[in-house]
DNA sequence: GGAGGAATGTTGACCGCGTCAACATACACA
DNA sequence: TGTGTATGTTGACGCGGTCAACATTCCTCC
């Protein structure tokens, strides 16, 4: 709030950086993201991002961390006030999963893609993506009961879901999928014959 | 054949470089191609390659396309002598589909990030992915045919098949699925879970 | 409140990379 | 046999990540 106009500290980086590289990653895409460039708009120098992260590597990791922060949040909220049965929430739920990716396809990007964060295991990373692994089986046990669907290992269950929009989500943001088509009709199709699939 | 020692020219130095790149992804990932790298091992100057691709990207798409074929061929090859029904065939192309990509990581990674293949737009590997696509179509609208899948449009369920084992693909090979699940069962759980859904 | 160490930021330099221009060599065809 | 073209090489440039050395500010303890 303070809005200094210029001093040497800069406040608080750490975050500042991370909400920026997410900007950059927004408007051009991961490679746009340079430590050159990052510190540019910001006001400082090149290195000074070193003082916070080991290596770009580790704050591309900060930003895809805080994506599927975004993303479990979004989900969470999808709770009552869906209309419809209670599976059809749960597909409401698919339906959110790749609207998210759609509406931020580079950061989606990164949030999966290893390669780009290097072969290296990112714990925070790892449990990021894992409280929405979790969150999902949760949702899945509590249909399970009510008989909604096939009782079966809820886990597994959730790969399969969770493999099924992403994938969908995936191939829409890589461009894949013939830009003709109506995507909203799309999602609505998969999920509904993944649940269909799941009611055994 | 010729297996001349050492001449100035290479002979088959396209090829070469395809193959090489394949390798090099294969062993240590799309990050160690590096124009220089791949030019020592196959004994040619940094800039060698430039006289058959205007630049690096061009070389990786060709690669790519190179593993849509590999994809393809292993697909159609999966006609006949796949035991039990029709349907199970099919399931099984969808198998074929993701142990393809668990045993060339790299290589299939490459095949569908958009990122490291720049933002151009690649004419051929839009045909070679497209071709996939086709065949899926082809082999969905046999199966309606004889109604062992309810019909809709062919190609919007090969997009919520495709959608399916490549996101299972993709989560597997990013390393987003616990390695101590059984594997090979959730690619049957994942494929069968897409058939009963478009069973209708 | 002053001193000194810890945080934080800056500058200069290095190396690897993609790429281009200028030059060298080999091949093919008249 | 000669010459144009295809193919390969070398030198150089600029960009990007990163580190070391240095500068500035903050914070804490006497």
């Amino acid at each position: 709030m303070a809005e200094r106009v210029r001093t040497y500290h800069h406040g608080d980086l750490r975050a500042a950086l991370v909400e920026e590289a997410a900007a950059m990653i927004s408007e051009g895409g991961a490679t746009s993201v340079t430590m050159r460039a990052i510190g540019g708009r910001l006001g400082v120098s090149r290195a000074a991002p070193y003082r916070h992260f080991p290596d770009k590597t580790a704050l591309l990791v900060a930003v895809a961390v805080d994506g599927f922060r975004r993303l479990n949040q979004r989900l969470r909220a999808d709770g009552p006030g869906t209309p419809g049965s209670s599976v059809e929430r749960l597909r409401h739920m698919g339906e959110q999963y790749v609207r998210f990716a759609l509406e931020n396809p580079a950061h989606y990007r990164l949030m999966y893609g290893r390669e780009a964060l290097a072969r290296q295991d990112h714990p925070e990373l790892r449990q990021a993506a894992g409280d929405l692994l979790e969150h999902l089986v949760g949702v899945i046990g509590v249909h399970q009961q009510r008989r909604e669907i096939e009782r079966k290992d809820p886990r597994a269950q959730a790969y399969v879901a969770w493999s099924a929009v992403h994938g969908l989500a995936s191939l829409l943001i890589e461009r894949q999928i013939d830009p003709n088509v109506d995507v909203d009709a799309l999602i609505r199709q998969t999920t509904r014959t993944l649940l269909d699939g799941m009611r055994g």
